[in-house]
Order: C-alpha cells, then sequence, then structure tokens
DNA sequence: TCTAGACTCTCTAGTAAGGGGAAGGTAAAG
DNA sequence: CTTTACCTTCCCCTTACTAGAGAGTCTAGA
C-alpha cells in the first residue's frame, strides 16, 4: 500500500507518516529502485496504534516505548498502565495550572471596563510582577 | 544593570532575558566597547511585564501586542480586554480536551488489571484505531 | 505509445521558546 | 596581579511536525 493510502487508513497526513519512517518508529519496506515505501498491514496497525497514542497525548518517546510493548507478546499489562497512570497524573497536573490561569484571567477581565480608557487593570497587574505561581 | 541581575528582578533566566532581546522584544542599551548589555529601570519594568504575560500563557507574538498596548500612552483597555478573553477562551478549549482525555484514560485504566498477564485493554483500544475525537 | 496529471522521493528550512555548552573577552575582589 | 565570576557571540539541540523546491515515478486516457 502507498503512502498516502496507509496515512487515509491511520487517520495521519503524508508527511507523518513519512517523519515516523525516518525517526524509525514504523518504516515500511522500500523498494530500492524507486524509492517508493510500501506499507504492511502490520505497518497500517502500527501507524494506526502511534496515531492513537499520540491523539491520546502520549509523546513520541512515550508511542515508542507503548509500541514496543504492543509488539511484544509476553509483555505484562503493569507497565502499561503506570505509564497510562502517569500520563493522567500529567494531563491533570496541566488541568490544574490552566484552571488557575484561567481563574485569574478571569479576574483581571472582570475587572477591566474595556472601553476607550487607558486604564487597564490587566496591564496594571502584568506590570506589578504579578506572577501566576 | 548587568544582564544576571535584570534576570533576577524579572524572575527570568539569562538566556531568556537575552532572546528577548535578539528578537527586539526588550532591547536594552548595549556597550559599543565590551558589548556589556546595560539594562535601565524602564527596561526591568518591561522584563516583568513580558515574564507575568508569558506566565498567563500569553505566546511571545501576543506579549509582543500586550507590550506596545502598556508603553502605549493613549490607549483604551478594549484591546487588552479582547485579547484577554480570547485567551481565556482558549484556555477553555483546552480545558475541555485534556479533561475528555483524562477521562477516556482514565477510562481504559480502570478496566486494564495491570498484572502480569499478557492482555491489556489500554493497548488493546490503541490498536483498534479507538480516536480520541 | 505518448503524455498529462497525480503521486512519490529527498533535502532544506522553518516553527515556539528558549537550553546547553564552547571559546574568548571583561570586571571585580583579594 | 591573579583568580574567579561574569559577560559576549556562535552554533547545535529540543518537540513534532509542516512547507516547499526540484526531481523522479506511476497511471489513465487519447
Amino acid at each position: 500500500m502507498n503512502i498516502s493510502k496507509a496515512a487515509t487508513q491511520a487517520g495521519l497526513t503524508v508527511k507523518t507518516v513519512r517523519y515516523y519512517d525516518t525517526i524509525g518508529m514504523v518504516c515500511p519496506y522500500q523498494n530500492p529502485q524507486t524509492g517508493y515505501r510500501d506499507y504492511s498491514e502490520r505497518d497500517i496497525a502500527k501507524l494506526q496504534f502511534v496515531g492513537s497514542a499520540r491523539r491520546f497525548n502520549f509523546s513520541i518517546k512515550e508511542c515508542r516505548e507503548l509500541l514496543s510493548l504492543y509488539e511484544d507478546e509476553n509483555r505484562s499489562s503493569e507497565t502499561v498502565k503506570a505509564l497510562t497512570m502517569q500520563k493522567i497524573s500529567d494531563i491533570e497536573d496541566r488541568l490544574t495550572e490552566l484552571t488557575r490561569l484561567r481563574d485569574k484571567l478571569a479576574h483581571l477581565a472582570s475587572a477591566c471596563h474595556g472601553d476607550n480608557r487607558p486604564d487597564c487593570p490587566i496591564l496594571d497587574a502584568f506590570s506589578a510582577n504579578n506572577l501566576p505561581s
């Protein structure tokens, strides 16, 4: 299967699929005459797997780890679960941080009348070295 | 004031402060003999301002915009408020997305026993091209 | 068979926002 | 006067791709 069909099957772009080859994550057979890549069903499955994991916020490095577990017939599920729990924890940290930022910005915005007058509580807060700790 | 003191005052690293000079955001006087940067009080205030805005998740580009408003004596607050409301909206979109991801991952993790058996609902979900839409 | 258009390849460069570290000049303290 | 602590520029590294140039290849229709 050529690269554009492979990309479509996996819900990725051609550029991304090619990128996954260059970084050694999903490497299809490559015709030595033409240089064209040829994706097997197994390659497609791997692309889909990586695509899903990426959409679940796993980094490329983590995807590599998950992929090797995915391909290991004798794997145990504990490593996968640990990775996932860690990812959940990362996401929750980010959620906390973003929630706090939103609340602070909303507070500033509510104090700003937003009209043509030059005084602005938002800029005042920033210039006061107001750190969103 | 030398760059390391300026950085400390603004809660930034020296590298970051130097970077803000090279991209033309906060450019101090630079001694033509030694090449040393010399930060004025006004430069420090601008660094603090940018530092705060960055910590509030504004991009460099947005910081530039805010900074020019900050320096404009005849500004009106409506542009600042609009930028802030847009930023709040961006953050809320991200919050929604991350919350959905966390919930889906938590669901998968709860279905995974996480022991030494090789079957794993998390990997199964990924390989099933389960898209976190 | 020829050709047009669609597809593929590699390669370079760019993105955001700096971080790491080398090589070399300068300032301040003892 | 020397040591140490700064400072400078320069270049590469990071993440996860994306854009585009220039050139080769495949396929369908005339």
